[in-house]
DNA sequence: AACCTTATTGCGAACCATTCGCAATAAGAA
DNA sequence: TTCTTATTGCGAATGGTTCGCAATAAGGTT
């Protein structure tokens, strides 16, 4: 999994590190969205020193290098972070179990594509995020 | 203007009290999102001393109450606040002309059935935010 | 393998939006 | 007009995030 982090660093001028991979790491094995606060703790485990400032950096140099994710679910809460897939930009986060789903569907495209035709604007980011209740909960 | 705000804070057991008054007339007339220290710059012009925290704390009474919405548009700017109107949960940002656009097609409708229909989700709260090039900037 | 350049790190302090604690004030019911 | 208590204003505290800078180390060069 370090090989993509260390040809994208490379191509784009960047050095590979162990606190850059250590950070990668934990973003690639988690299963949620993890706050940066959770991302340097996930990261201490591995390297008791690790730094939070150099965690910010990494994560913003991530997301600059299109490798991850900022994500802004509520007003409330801290920005979390994730591996950036392509499919991943729709997030259903359920007020019944807090789960956050990940839904690959063809929204986003749809939704990108009616801005295109009906209105001509032309969508880079599209960010979907709903709150409600999943199946399961909505009992 | 000022009936809705006396009317609602009234029914949910709250008063009506100046800098609430203010801080709603200075959402009410403003025509972009302003970010609580806009808001609280604008309301100065009427009062003087029209104090931070009290505006913070109209303005997530106003959220409370949905006389208001809390927008994230971006994890580097600060939340921005705006009236809340039954048709505006949909923001274009065109990257542009840095305009916000209202966009008050059937999009967010569409999201919601489709959501409901397809995976048995129960939206409460849509939140689409698109950024990319309106028409006019796209060349 | 040793060397050089300079990107990156680690540390603590700084920042900035937002919130809190609390005494003083004022809304609205009686 | 009085009384109760929600609300305000103030300044201090908080919490996530960024900055400044000296020390370190990546990775190209000899």
């Amino acid at each position: 999994m370090d090989e993509i982090l260390g040809v994208v660093l490379r191509e784009s001028g960047h050095r590979l590190t162990d606190p850059r991979r250590t950070v990668w790491r934990v973003l690639y094995t988690a299963a949620e969205h993890l706050t940066a606060e959770q991302v340097t703790e996930r990261a201490r485990a591995a390297d008791p020193g690790a730094n939070r400032a150099s965690v910010y950096r990494s994560l913003s140099l991530f997301a600059d290098l299109g490798l991850a994710r900022e994500l802004n679910l509520g007003a409330d809460q801290p920005t979390r972070w994730e591996i950036a897939h392509a499919d991943d930009q729709f997030h259903l986060v359920c007020e019944g179990c807090e789960e956050v789903l990940h839904h690959a569907g063809r929204l986003v495209e749809e939704v990108r594509s009616h801005l295109l035709r009906g209105h001509g604007f032309a969508a880079r980011r599209v960010e979907l995020n709903v709150s409600g209740r999943c199946a399961r909960c909505s009992s």
